[in-house]
DNA sequence: AACAATATTGACAGCGCTGTCATAATCATT
DNA sequence: AATGATTATGACAGCGCTGTCAATATTGTT
């Protein structure tokens, strides 16, 4: 029964305000005790509670009839559970974290694009967390986060994936979680078990490495990723075994040390310029800094590719906007975070800690583009 | 008490296999059991659940004493509380939502930043939701996606903010939201009062035409935007405004139909050089698309900005990375994320519907930098 | 000192769901 | 037809927390 009610309020009277808003919150609670229940569903079909939750959690052992009863109950109650009380009676939040330090925003865009597609075709959601200053971080701090973070299981991207106070918290709550791009080898001495998806940082560094010395190069400048990156380390050590092979001496010069950001890029390239000498190519090891350089050099009017050619690595959106477009490494950051989600969701079906299943790695690629050139 | 128990399993028996992933499943339950509840914190403070949950919650009347005591107890059991619990308790997640259309990742980011910092700070979390076609949604499919969303708030980014069937659902659902970057002004027709986070479009554009024109130019391109943006227009009307103010006329020719993204500007900038005549700027009405256009300036040999300036819109990290630096108009994004963020994380405490506080307009700004040129 | 007003605390129910276990219905087998 | 094996269903407790309301302690007032 519904009764219209014509009320004159006094909104300066504070008591009547108080009123009034106690009165709106009633309204909203009443109005969302529309939102079907379970029990509004089992009554709908004649069944007990139990019944529908094994019909919506596909549970064996349900006749097809009643299957069929409780669903159509369901739909034309538009019912959906609640994951607040679902998540309390399993201890299951439905809920996935991806974490990243703030580095090389396309690089975890790309990651998130997989991730929540897999997502939500799991009726999981994905909670995103940045974590500034990862590094610096105690452990007490990396409890707090992970202790509050209602999740049942945490994608991790580098430099968290090979930080071990994280993975220590994370394995010390017992919270299921995967890393993307870390090195190519779990580091064993750390003691972590975790699982690893990736490329082989290192040969994809020596390949572009390859092709910048076939395409006629000799002077190859390198700018160095962030130095708590194991991914950074790999590259560059990919670089100099390249090199090495061809009997390519480095020239200290044209290597130095970048972050990863597309403000570091800037000014090793800047750096790089200063020196009497200029290489013929630059290989930044990622993208961001690849942009960063070849910013500079259309400051410096240094022509790309023909007095310069520059290699950057992970294939992200940068290298395709950028004009000319960035020969680079393509790194299957979406897919690798789509797996990462499924797996994480899948385990939690199973239970199970991580097997050899999840210690994947991923095919590289050169792709070229315009931004190099054979002298 | 723990005791070792030395066990010899035939995994290759199915029951045996049963038998050890039950017992493994059970060990990590026992485990997890570890963790403290409120209970626990209570015990050992010496006071009932309910005062603990009161200083946890920071309600009033609890004596100083008793306070202490409660929080140094649940310090040293590291208590945080279930959320799932809570929320079942309170009908409250603590979760935030963001949900776009997969259009212009760089501008999606930068929103996605700011929300993240505010919800860290009051200990809400964000999903990221990409809603790809909501265009072609129906009602239903909408009202599926916000069924199974165990949020407190939905911050929608356009083409989203100005979707009648998406706010709708909201509406009906009760979900409080807040739309970012749609038009100067909700559309009062829809009959749906949302809040709203934005800059003046329509003005912004015209800002822009006019640095433009002011710098010379009187051939001027436009790419318009995704046409079931609101923005889109309101960007078009006031490019065609201020070329008005100025009695200039409009070439066809030159005006192309994008959709915010980077390969729709690079087909509309193929379009416009493929015509007998060129403008001497273009002025695209995303970053995005900006970016399309100097690739395919680069690509065609015409140099920016010597021969061609290009303004972009939104300022993303895409302007700052280009080379030349796309002059671009700034949209803080990011604090309106932020914003966004904390209106419905406050409002939550409020349960209040949308006042004025919510309509916010920000200011934007013509940021001058390296691809446009007086003539 | 007796009372009212206020501040502080606790007992208990219940949020909406699922796990456990008992019961009822059905099937297969002799 | 009688028995056991299997499948289908339901009653009920309880996940960890907070809202309600009643009980108790403290303060102020005459």
């Amino acid at each position: 029964m519904i009764v219209w009610v014509y009320l004159k309020l006094n909104l300066g009277c504070k008591q009547c305000l108080n009123l009034h808003l106690d009165y709106v919150t009633h309204l909203k609670k009443t109005e969302s005790i529309l939102k079907a229940r379970i029990h509004d569903v089992a009554e709908r079909a004649g069944v007990s509670m139990k019944t529908v939750s094994r019909v919506l959690n596909r549970e064996p052992n349900v006749a097809e009839t009643t299957r069929e009863r409780v669903l159509e109950a369901a739909r034309e109650l538009r019912y959906s559970p609640s994951l607040a009380a679902r998540g309390l009676a399993t201890s299951k939040n439905f809920l996935l974290a991806l974490m990243y330090d703030n580095v090389s925003p396309s690089y975890i865009l790309k990651v998130q694009q997989g991730a929540t597609n897999i997502c939500q075709e799991a009726g999981y959601h994905l909670i995103v967390h940045p974590l500034r200053g990862s590094l610096a971080m105690s452990d007490d701090d990396v409890m707090a986060v992970f202790e509050r973070l209602p999740v049942d299981g945490v994608i991790l991207t580098s430099p968290l994936s090979d930080n071990p106070i994280i993975l220590g918290a994370l394995e010390k709550l017992g919270i299921r979680h995967i890393a993307i791009g870390a090195s190519a080898k779990t580091k064993p001495e750390s003691g972590v078990q975790s699982a690893v998806l990736g490329i082989d940082n290192f040969n994809a560094a020596r390949d572009m490495t390859r092709f910048l010395i076939k395409s006629g190069h000799r002077d190859i400048g390198f700018i160095k990723g962030d130095k708590n990156h194991l991914s950074a380390k790999l590259r560059y050590d990919g670089f100099k075994a390249e090199m090495g092979a061809h009997g390519l001496a480095l020239n200290k010069n044209w290597i130095v040390q970048g972050n990863y950001t597309f403000t570091s890029g800037e000014v090793a390239a800047r750096d790089i310029f200063s020196r009497p000498e200029r290489p013929s190519a630059i290989f930044a090891s990622n993208d961001d800094m690849a942009a960063g350089v070849m910013a500079i050099a259309g400051h410096m009017g240094i022509s790309v590719p023909d007095d310069l050619s520059i290699g950057g690595f992970d294939d992200t959106n940068t290298a395709r906007i950028l004009w000319p477009r960035l020969s680079t490494i393509r790194q299957p950051a979406r897919e690798m975070g789509g797996r990462a989600a499924s797996v994480l969701i899948d385990s939690d079906f199973k239970s199970v800690g991580p097997d050899e299943s999840q210690r994947k790695f991923y095919e590289h690629q050169l792709v070229i583009r315009e931004s190099t050139k054979a002298i």
